[in-house]
DNA sequence: CGATTCTTTGAAAACAGTCAATCTGTGTGG
DNA sequence: CCACACAGATTGACTGTTTTCAAAGAATCG
């Protein structure tokens, strides 16, 4: 599983291979079933978490018990709360498995550690940083601007290697329509 | 002008007089009248701006030819295009007083260099890129999970010091709902 | 004052949500 | 292998919300 990782990584930066072995040691791995969940509202996110496989969602119960969905993450993505990652207070979301999946973690500590040890791979994981930047505010751009037809078009665009590994429900929960209307959405486009 | 921002990271960080010197003598000052830009769609992002005093909006336009508002930002605050900034490449946003206002700004290449001399510089500037991060997760949970009067009512809360001073259309295009509706919302709160 | 910007209002149309029922596909246990 | 349960998707009828368009009423500024 750390193999997905090397390889992740070394498409995108330039490490030693000690540097390598100092990653792996600190890494910890885990399969996760379809439907199970890694991160519940309540408990602190206190771990980094690549994807070697599968597909993730995170999400968070709005006021009237819906689960919406903040974002997807599959395979070479990494998943987190960061607010509870970057404050320690327990989180609001969840994080739950779409499929069967397989990741690697690493503890805060462990991956602050890293980042001190391996400035390649902090400057690294600061670019992606930035490049989520980049896409919530384009996010929120279209969720001020677009209509549900709109939305979903630009997901599927945004998305293309996922969307037909999601439930429509879930796209929905992420659009922030209801299941119905994404439904007739998707059956009667408008034409223009 | 300078002394508002002495006192901004005086207040939030420890610095030396020597470090605070370097930092001003990259600055440079500017007034920007009410109504004007000081970025336009197409123009390259090139600076880190600091607001000592005013307000102003970060927007975009939309198919339709509508200004929707990304955010606003006053005293004490930061704005730029995210995007333009880290890529170099022409912006999709407007930055515009609605205030007179004025600002300090560092050219990319200066500002990186005085993040490179210091390091608290560096830790705290990081800080604030991962505290709006959360901001801006926590708008799109919003924005997925709330109606419009919801997203207003919250609007008024998180901005509790500037929502008095923006005209409405403004809200409403931050909001993404027309402004007709957002009258209609703030004349006729439904009551609960 | 006059011009401009901003806000409000009304009526109609478009859009999206709700509720209830049905349909489809999948996988599991007997 | 079948039957059944279950998750997911669709549809219809209805309700509620938001937009659109047009007009008019405040407020602000030079």
């Amino acid at each position: 599983m750390f193999d997905n990782f090397e390889k992740y990584l070394s498409e995108r930066i330039t490490l030693t291979n000690g540097e390598f072995s100092l990653i792996q040691s600190f890494s910890k791995e885990k399969k996760i079933a379809k439907r199970e969940f890694i991160l519940r509202q309540g408990e602190i996110c206190g771990d980094a978490t690549f994807i070697a496989k599968g597909l993730l969602r995170l999400s968070r119960t709005d006021h009237k018990g819906n689960e919406r969905t903040l974002r997807f993450a599959t395979e070479n993505g990494w998943i987190s709360d960061r607010e509870s990652y970057l404050t320690g207070r327990p989180s609001n979301c969840n994080i739950e498995a779409i499929e069967n999946s397989e990741v690697l973690f690493w503890g805060k500590e462990d991956f602050r550690h890293l980042l001190g040890q391996i400035p390649v791979l902090k400057r690294f994981m600061k670019d992606l940083m930035e490049k989520s930047q980049v896409v919530n505010q384009n996010r929120i751009f279209t969720s001020i601007s677009s209509s549900a037809e709109e939305k979903y078009l630009q997901f599927i665009e945004n998305h293309p290697t996922i969307f037909n590994r999601l439930p429509l429900h879930m796209i929905a929960s992420y659009l922030g329509v209801t299941r119905e209307t994404l439904s007739r959405i998707r059956r009667y486009p408008v034409n223009k």
